[in-house]
DNA sequence: GACAAGAGATACGTC
DNA sequence: GACGTATCTCTTGTCA
């Protein structure tokens, strides 16, 4: 009996594959047409009939009108590219080829090919065929069964045969049909199916893998968290019509008439004009053998040539209806008056004008955002609302600092207000042009920073929310975001000028809304006196730098680097393979999968093992590799955030690192520290500490360093007045140890180690708001003993407890919490009926006065000592601010007065019912300074 | 299908 | 509790 193996090809899907393929080198024939989708669709049929010599055979395509998937869903396919003109006129040949060939067509209104081809495959089954479906497109792993089989074309003319096991494999499912379900979740780009977004394959393979099906997972999203969760909830409806949408039809009406799929011998006399017409040369030769064509070989019946029956494109649906009418205003429905000041003469008089101007706003447009390295644009003014100026600069640096000149007296003018966006940026970029900006600030975006922390201050969504104003995008002049994004420089200016000085001018409108503001929420004080003579602070400590000592950081470099492929060998070798060790959840993997060191890992919200160094720590004992990957995460952490990343951050100009310290970031009042993050440079392993080594003051200068010792702590004392706390800092005790003795009430000299670590762990468990739970995991112990540790700190302070109490209340009354100096932060989560959403507020009631209030107290500190130094005309300079702690570039002979102006401005920065007290250190290094 | 960019998660440095 | 950065992993868009 003869076997019946059934071929059942995906005609488009095989011709699409060609023609891209064939993208890059087109096969172009001497009449100019291109060959190459016809080509590759008969190669690799001919391929496919010499390898497999199929007895049954036939190819499916997809009809021309719409299917009952489009009637479901109008955006079916709809984004697709319309049909490429090649493929367009190369069908209709192909379809003459397959008829030469004596292969059966087989197209069903309503349906696609997919659904003819399953349906067909499911009949054949029945009738005792073994049956491929030669396709590129995944989606037919669904239909695989025992007799069932994908026949994937691979480049080169070789064929893979995908069966349920190799399919169960490729996704690690149990069944070929849960390959619906991924589709359905993942979705897919080139059918328009549109899944979950955020959802690819690997998380759709791993849902399917854990919930078995779709089905199940809606009916269970409980279990899942995070993001993941949010993302599955709210696409539910998408998600299973998704899932339709993928699912193979195999119910089409058709009857399976065995014979009429028969495979036939080819009809080399229909076949061959069709190759000549078409060139193929060394196919005719192959397939028909190198017969010549007779003359009289009459032409296709149509007796037109091939290329004449293009079909005409469908209509195309007509486009989603766009996003609804924002109601926003913009460039063009606000009637202005920007200028654009091209000659010298105009900038002249510009200038003259800002010069007497009472205040102004502008803004400078740069190559680029590190303000220390970036070159002027052009420069914008804005003197009254809807007007404003743009003033390009020219390319050649020496030309442009001559036209900045001619604005230096209007900037330096100490007597006028400047107004800006982010303003410390153009101050640092204005400063390497020469120009000292000078006279009262208002930058709009610290303002809005007070105003509202946590919102985001960037000029649109200002813009948006005081002025209901939309400025033009940036991305429009410079493209979006990406490689090919350009330079401000590469814009024409009749572009730039618009945008330019409708930043200028946005910003003078929103300085009148939000002075208003200020004023309202009786912020001025903290704004003018406080957070706006910061901003110059900081752009002089910016501007200033620091020196890094680049051999040093070398030779650490070096060493830990040898050190680190020594501990990865050594790692390799107790797992017995080599991993990823940067790879968390591959260590997960190779610690509690392959060694099975601890049998209950705890998981992280996505379901990997955690491999944390708390928990790391805790298994450290159970096998030598524990150690020795937690050693390997140090020094890489050390090396790859640190050591090998602070040399490439030194300016080639200035040969110093320039970090930002951002003034609008945190919630409580804080600076921040980017690029690099100076901040969290190691202190508490002696061997990340050592980073600290690298910095280093300028030639015959020391590196002096101070800080407020407990300054929190005191905070809290003078918050909530308690006796205790107050008389332990007046008398000058050891804070930690003074709490230790209450707690476990013993006389302070009797206070172990282990007592005092305990009690320190309270005192900042209490600043941070962390919980008893939260305490718990901190010092390792039982919760209970926690709860015991915590009730005795409140017994020992009843008026810390008191003040907690009291905080919590004051933001469920006003909805906000204040620092000493009047900085808000606003807690609209302390009514949530989500305990877990409102326990966070509560302790953010409690820290954000403490914690904001030293950040007060240092930035009036450094206001004042930046002051002295200038007052006093001396070469120090503060260059780093680490939250308690400033740190100086001091000429050696202006150490004790600097020592002096420091340690008295910080010591006095505000009264507190407890006294302040600043520690400090001189060394030729960081380190040393400590 | 390959590649790059972007986003999210994880981990870890500081105060 | 507050941050910023590096890395890995996965998704998504782009370009053929």
């Amino acid at each position: 009996m003869q076997e019946k193996r059934l071929f059942l090809l995906d005609a488009y899907a095989l011709i699409y594959r060609s023609y891209y393929a064939f993208i890059k080198n087109p096969r172009i024939n001497s009449k100019g047409i291109n060959t190459s989708a016809v080509l590759g669709f008969v190669n690799t049929l001919e391929e496919l009939l010499k390898k497999e010599n199929p007895s049954h055979i036939a190819v499916g395509f997809d009809p021309q009108g719409p299917t009952f998937r489009h009637e479901a869903y109008e955006q079916y396919k709809a984004q697709r590219e319309e049909t490429p003109e090649v493929i367009r006129y190369s069908v209709p040949i192909i379809k003459e080829i397959i008829g030469a060939y004596n292969i059966p067509i087989i197209e069903v209104p309503r349906f696609e090919a997919d659904d003819v081809i399953g349906t067909l495959a499911k009949l054949a089954e029945k009738e005792g065929f073994d049956t491929y479906m030669m396709t590129p497109d995944k989606d037919y792993g669904q239909l695989v069964s025992p007799h069932i089989f994908m026949y994937r074309p691979k480049f080169g003319g070789d064929f893979e045969i995908l069966g349920p096991e190799e399919i169960k494999a490729k996704y690690g499912i149990e069944s070929p049909e849960q390959v619906i379900d991924i589709l359905g979740l993942m979705g897919d780009s080139s059918d328009n199916i549109p899944g979950c977004p955020g959802v690819g394959e690997k998380t759709a393979v791993k849902l399917i893998a854990d919930f078995g099906g779709i089905e199940n997972l809606l009916a269970h999203t409980d279990r899942l968290k995070g993001a993941l969760k949010t993302k599955i909830e709210s696409n539910r409806e998408q998600i299973e019509f998704s899932r339709f949408l993928a699912t193979i039809r195999t119910d089409v009406p058709l009857t399976f008439d065995e014979e009429a799929l028969r495979r036939e011998p080819v009809n080399a006399e229909k076949l061959r004009p069709i190759f000549e017409e078409l060139e193929f040369r060394s196919l005719t030769e192959r397939v028909l053998g190198n017969k010549p064509a007779t003359a009289t070989m009459p032409k296709p019946a149509t007796q037109r040539s091939l290329f004449d029956q293009a079909e005409q494109p469908e209509t195309s649906e007509t486009q989603a209806a766009q996003p609804a009418e924002s109601k926003l205003t913009d460039i063009h429905s606000v009637p202005h008056t920007y200028h654009l000041v091209d000659t010298t003469e105009k900038m002249w008089d510009l200038a003259a004008l800002l010069a007497c101007a009472p205040a102004f706003a502008f803004d400078s447009e740069t190559t680029g955002i590190d303000p220390m390295s970036v070159e002027l644009v052009g420069l914008s003014f804005a003197l009254k609302e809807h007007e404003a100026y743009y003033v390009p600069i020219p390319d050649d640096q020496q030309k442009a600092r001559e036209t900045v000149r001619i604005f230096k007296s209007a900037l330096e003018n100490p007597a006028s207000l400047k107004i800006g966006q982010n303003i410390k940026y153009d101050y640092i970029v204005l400063h390497n042009y020469g120009v000292e900006v000078k006279g009262n600030l208002f930058d709009t975006m610290v303002a809005h920073y007070l105003l509202q922390p946590e919102q985001y201050h960037n000029m649109d969504y200002l813009a948006n929310v005081y002025l209901g104003y939309k400025p033009v995008a940036i991305e429009e002049l410079i493209g979006p975001k990406g490689k090919k994004q350009l330079s401000m420089r590469q814009v024409p200016i009749e572009q730039i000028y618009q945008y330019a000085a409708e930043d200028a001018d946005v910003t003078l409108q929103l300085k009148n809304r939000l002075e208003k503001e200020l004023t309202r929420e009786k912020m001025e004080k903290l704004f003018y006196e406080m957070e706006m003579p910061l901003t110059r602070v900081l752009a002089d400590m910016e501007i200033t730098g620091v020196n890094v000592d680049t051999a040093e950081l070398k030779s650490s470099s070096d060493l830990l680097t040898r050190r680190m492929g020594e501990l990865e060998q050594e790692i390799y070798q107790l797992a017995g393979t080599t991993f990823n060790v940067s790879s968390a959840r591959q260590v997960g993997e190779i610690l509690f999968e392959r060694l099975k060191i601890d049998e209950k890992a705890k998981k992280t919200k996505t379901g990997q093992y955690s491999t944390t160094e708390e928990i790391l720590e805790k298994l450290r004992s159970r096998h030598p590799i524990v150690g020795k990957i937690l050693d390997l995460r140090g020094i890489r952490k050390l090396l790859s955030t640190y050591i090998n990343a602070l040399p490439e951050l030194i300016n080639p100009r200035t040969g110093k690192i320039h970090t930002s310290f951002n003034q609008t970031v945190t919630a409580t009042g804080r600076l921040s520290s980017s690029n690099p993050n100076l901040q969290n440079i190691p202190i508490r392993d002696n061997e990340g500490r050592e980073i600290r080594r690298a910095f280093v003051p300028d030639p015959g200068c020391l590196f002096f360093s101070a800080d407020y010792s407990q300054i929190e702590l005191r905070i809290m004392a003078h918050l909530s007045g308690d006796r205790h706390m107050i008389e332990a800092f007046r008398e000058g005790s050891d804070i930690h140890a003074a709490t230790a003795a209450k707690i476990y009430k013993v006389p302070i000299d009797e206070v172990t180690s282990d007592m005092r670590r305990k009690a320190k762990t309270a005192n900042f468990g209490i600043i941070y708001g962390i919980s008893v739970f939260g305490l718990a995991e901190r010092l390792n112990i039982p919760r209970s003993e926690a709860k015991v540790l915590i009730d005795g700190y409140f017994e020992s302070y009843p008026q810390i407890k008191e003040y907690m109490n009291k905080s919590i209340e004051v933001a469920r009354e006003k909805g906000y919490v204040e620092t000493i100096c009047g900085r808000k932060r606003m807690l609209p989560d302390i009514h949530s009926h989500n305990s877990v959403v409102r326990g966070y507020a509560e302790r953010n009631a409690i820290n954000a006065p403490i914690q904001g209030s030293a950040a007060d107290i240092i930035k009036i500190a450094m206001i004042r000592i930046a002051r002295r130094l200038e007052e006093e005309g001396l070469k120090s300079r503060m260059i780093l601010q680490v939250h308690d702690e400033l740190n100086f570039n001091v000429p050696a002979d202006e150490l004790d007065r600097v020592k002096e102006i420091v340690c008295q401005e910080m010591e006095n920065a505000y009264p507190l019912q407890v006294p302040l007290v600043a520690d400090y250190g001189t060394g030729h290094n960081w380190l040393e300074a400590h």
